[in-house]
DNA sequence: ACCCAGGATGTAA
DNA sequence: TTACATCATGGG
């Protein structure tokens, strides 16, 4: 049991926590207040919020000057790398465009950063997430943690909060690649089942290297991404945004389409690629970035 | 009852 | 290449 405070002094631009995990961009956190993902908490407002790292307990919370943790092991690293803490956010708030819509979501959440999750667990994430709701995704992410993840023993001094006994990893590729379709559909997957049973096969297989993918080019990384069953262009481009370090994609989900629709109409070239291409030359040099303040600012609404 | 959700896949033109 | 039906499920 190790413990400890990141001063917010030390990280350059400003950090929301909980505006960052609850954003949509990864469910692999929970909040010990036993609330599933919900709309944007109060800023100033201090939630633990836990994770499994490996084998190791994470629990973190902001509060006016630093973010807190206590962990299993040192969580420092773990925060820096997971909550982009190195990210010059100052700066890259300075280069957003002036488009009303951009400006306002900066105004409404400054501190919002995109993260930088495991791969596997992000990549089943994103299946599952199409055609649902940011909620309900949250929700059978922790659902597959609790049936198929490792148990971690949290330990006492993690319990201060409310906290349960058990931590759930998420489960290994080869574990839910063997897991049955039917029982995976029973948890509420849907048509998404046999997409998470294969594409956990073909990562069990190391059959799209995720390494080798970080290396390519943005499109090409995209295009092998695809690769994996239930993986189109967007949930690729969520992977690539949230996982493994690309900071140009801007998922074209059905609230940047609208945005599209409403503040760029010119960028909607029809098929996926284009669009693409387009509104990342008018979101500026951060399109990721970009593309995370509008799509959270929208679904707050 | 209808519509929507951080869409993908298979098939037909 | 693009167009379209189909795919589960819960919540508004």
């Amino acid at each position: 049991m190790e413990s400890g405070a990141i001063d917010v002094e030390s990280i350059p631009g400003p950090v929301d926590l909980s505006t960052t995990l609850e954003s949509g961009q990864t469910f692999l956190w929970c909040r010990l207040d036993g609330e599933t993902y919900s709309q944007p908490v109060r800023s100033g407002e201090s939630r633990w919020y836990r994770t499994v790292h490996h084998r190791d307990v994470v629990d973190v919370r902001q509060t006016d000057s630093a973010l807190e943790w206590r962990s299993t092991t040192d969580a420092v690293p773990i925060l820096e790398e997971r909550l982009r803490l190195g990210d010059d956010l100052d700066r890259v708030l300075a280069t957003m465009p002036s488009e009303p819509v951009l400006q306002e979501a900066v105004r409404r959440f400054p501190g919002l950063r995109l993260v930088d999750e495991p791969f596997f667990p992000t990549l089943v994430s994103f299946i599952l997430s199409a055609q649902m709701h940011v909620k309900r995704i949250h929700g059978l992410v922790s659902v597959l943690r609790r049936e198929y993840g490792n148990p971690i023993p949290v330990p006492d001094g993690c319990r201060g909060a409310g906290g349960d006994e058990t931590a759930y990893a998420f489960p290994d590729p080869q574990t839910l690649a063997e897991a049955s379709e039917e029982a995976l559909r029973d948890l509420g997957t849907g048509y998404r089942a046999p997409y998470v049973v294969e594409s956990a096969t073909m990562v069990a297989n190391d059959a799209v290297p995720p390494d080798t993918i970080r290396e390519l080019p943005y499109e090409e990384a995209r295009d092998r991404l695809t690769e994996f069953v239930g993986v189109g262009d967007k949930v690729a481009d969520c992977v690539l945004l949230f996982s493994l370090g690309a900071m140009e994609p801007v998922p074209l989900d059905t609230w940047i389409r609208s945005a599209i629709a409403e503040h760029f109409p010119s960028a909607d070239r029809g098929s996926y690629g284009e669009t693409s291409a387009a509104i990342r030359e008018r979101l500026g040099p951060n399109p990721g970035y970009a593309q995370t303040y509008v799509f959270h600012y929208l679904r707050s609404q």
